[in-house]
DNA sequence: CCTTCTTTGTCCACTCAGTGGAGAAAGTTC
DNA sequence: GAACTTTCTCCACTGAGTGGACAAAGAAGG
């Protein structure tokens, strides 16, 4: 299939793109419902988004009484690829323009190869998505990286868990090699706006989305829209001090949040305790596998360990501790909690709200729901997905 | 004379008396070189905000060479009233359109006497202002209070240090004794909203207001505007934790920055400290006047009191420890620290910048400016004036 | 001083987005 | 089958905005 190379010619059209992207195929009657325009105008601006075959006609649409009414949707055909590249896995995953998933892969994988060596593999799992009948080409791509990017080139900037990634052009390169429009972010970022679009965070407009994996980041969302600091570096809390002459720290510093609960600190600490013969279950998972993961921790405390209970305890009291600190600071509507670790649930949940609720003050915590992600691990895929599709479905 | 109650009638008028605020008189000319607009269009906008008299002919503009041109100018007739309310005293200025402070009156007040007492005494500053013919009437105010608000209400919600005040219609109560538009804000945002007008924020889009005064609070504005939070209690820093199972305060909890620095706290310590007789030249304060303020701490510090050097410089580390969480977090392009506490003047700043240097990430820190202030007592009163212009100079 | 060039302001015909009413087509309801 | 609704199309009309022509009023240069 030819790719789609138009872009909506103004305002308006952006608008009814985004409408038929999130609410799915409508009439024109129901477009005109939701956009303040005359009919004419709407069927205007509708009829020159059908020559550019961006949307198609399709079939007719439910009727409300009356006259029947023939359904506009997007152009089926069209295929978005959802890129999120973690620090230990990545996942690549094709979606229609509504932003739903067709196909998903997840390997593991391991950043600090360096860019060539992951985007070799990327590609190479793009191919087999479209190999697989999903797509036959990629009318965008999104692509998350774990660490600050320079958002308007694309470019990651001094990545601290990425060395050999600092400065390497990759919405030039993607764009080349996929043949397509490319947009970069923050892997956070994407979650939240992921969340936003088809998650828990669908009508709140400022929230914050916590992703507790590797490290720890902070997506922000102001007004509706992603923000991203002077830098790029803006949600960077894994650096915050949560331990004041706590652990010491990658970074230099002693007492980083990141130092103290992380999935790679709760692993480090669970080992510990292990091989302390603080824990039998904890003992016997170490001795099976040959370390410890996250996973771990979470199935040993799910089996009624107390050590791998409070470990996830003390853990949620440091990530609570930060947490109820930036929420006296932006007051959000909404806190999401997301990342590798939300297979610790509830437990972990139960610790941060006690720990924010106890520490902010009423005005702020009063209506304040902390909850955890909805979409799991599709939530970037899916992010990186709306934000090429808000970029094509924007005014040129 | 006749207060003017005309409003721009659409986004063209009011680009162009934001221009008109914000670089003073200009010929039509030179306004087309800011607006993108044909000069047909450009000149009949004008005539009509000529007609609504919003803005006056004033002379001949200076000559670029060709046919003379001339001077376009806000009414010199218009007057806003700025308003800042602070914990011990009140600000009341006017100001010309061109929000040029004309008069300003400073008075001490206690907020606790609540909103009657204090309304009683700002109208009554106002009409001293009036009196000493700077305005013969105001065509709009704005008003700062030490709390937070709910914006679009313009009324005060659970403000921790004014009871009182708590769902007081403070906007409709002012704008009925007034008798003309009214928009409240908090204090610290309107500080923001001065040093982005007027001082050192000119021309950042992403900044940190730190205010530290008889509490600490924060001002934010993103992409250049103020972001207020879901329930407006946005920057509300004073209860984050700067010392674990530190002092008690009032709030409830251990360890807050404002329990540990502040006006207040910053007062009650070197009290302290010169009963205990660490500092002779405290304690001979302390005895003069009955009583020790910040102003006493500053004056000591700079006649080299090591005592009270060493308490500005605590003061510095705690408040440095919270802003490099919300650096990090926030990524701001600018941090401006000001409040009453700006008479600690460089040893506070410098205790402020080491602390935020050594704990943010280069990243974030790299080139981000620490400064004070520039407009002292002013930047709220001209932020509550810019305020409420930039509601009449919107589209209504 | 006069010519030439530039800047500024005014006028006017023209374009184009957008409106809203009339009417046709195609349903539902009773 | 009559009456009412909903949807879609057509079309004359409005009004914002453009850009070119022209006039007015200065500066620069010989």
């Amino acid at each position: 299939m030819r790719r789609m190379t138009a872009r909506p010619a103004n305002a308006h059209q952006a608008r009814l793109l985004q409408l038929l992207r999130d609410g799915g195929p409508n009439s024109r009657a129901q477009l005109g419902d939701q956009v303040d325009l005359s009919r004419s105008k709407l069927a205007v601006e509708v009829d020159r988004l059908l020559e550019t075959e961006l949307v198609v006609a399709d079939g007719l649409a439910a009727s409300r009484g009356g006259r029947r009414s023939h359904n506009i949707r997007l152009n089926p055909g069209l295929r978005f690829l959802g890129v999120d590249i973690g620090a230990t896995s990545v996942d690549v995953a094709v979606t229609n323009a509504e932003l739903e998933i067709l196909g998903h892969i997840n390997q593991p994988m391991d950043v600090r190869e360096g860019p060539v060596a992951v985007f070799e593999q990327v590609l190479s799992m793009a191919a087999k998505l479209r190999a697989s009948g999903l797509a036959e080409g990629f009318d965008g791509a999104g692509i998350g990286v774990p660490g600050p990017v320079r958002f308007p080139e694309g470019v990651p900037v001094a990545p601290p868990i990425m060395p050999g990634w600092d400065g390497f052009p990759v919405r030039e390169a993607l764009s080349q090699e996929l043949g397509c429009p490319v947009m970069v972010d923050n892997d956070v970022n994407l979650m939240a706006l992921g969340e936003q679009h088809a998650g828990v965070a669908r009508t709140v407009h400022d929230f914050l989305v916590v992703k507790i994996g590797t490290g720890i980041g902070c997506g922000i969302v102001v007004g509706g829209e992603v923000y991203r600091g002077t830098t790029g570096s803006a949600g960077d809390i894994g650096h915050i001090q949560a331990v004041p002459d706590g652990r010491q720290c990658a970074c230099g510093n002693r007492g980083c949040l990141e130092a103290h609960f992380s999935g790679a600190a709760l692993a480090r600490d669970a080992t510990e305790a292990a091989q302390q013969g603080l824990s039998a279950e904890l003992a016997s998972r170490l001795e099976a596998n040959g370390g410890l993961s996250a996973a771990d921790v979470a199935a040993a405390a799910a089996a009624g360990d107390a050590t791998a209970l409070e470990l996830i305890r003390e853990g949620g009291r440091s990530t609570g501790q930060v947490i109820a600190g930036l929420v006296s600071f932006f007051n959000p509507g909404l806190v999401v909690i997301g990342g590798g670790v939300t297979g610790l649930g509830h437990n972990l949940l139960a610790a941060i709200r006690t720990q924010v609720y106890r520490q902010s003050l009423p005005l702020a915590t009063g209506n304040l729901p902390i909850v955890l992600g909805e979409l799991g691990p599709t939530a970037g895929v899916i992010g990186a997905a709306r934000l090429i599709s808000d970029h094509l479905f924007s005014p040129a």
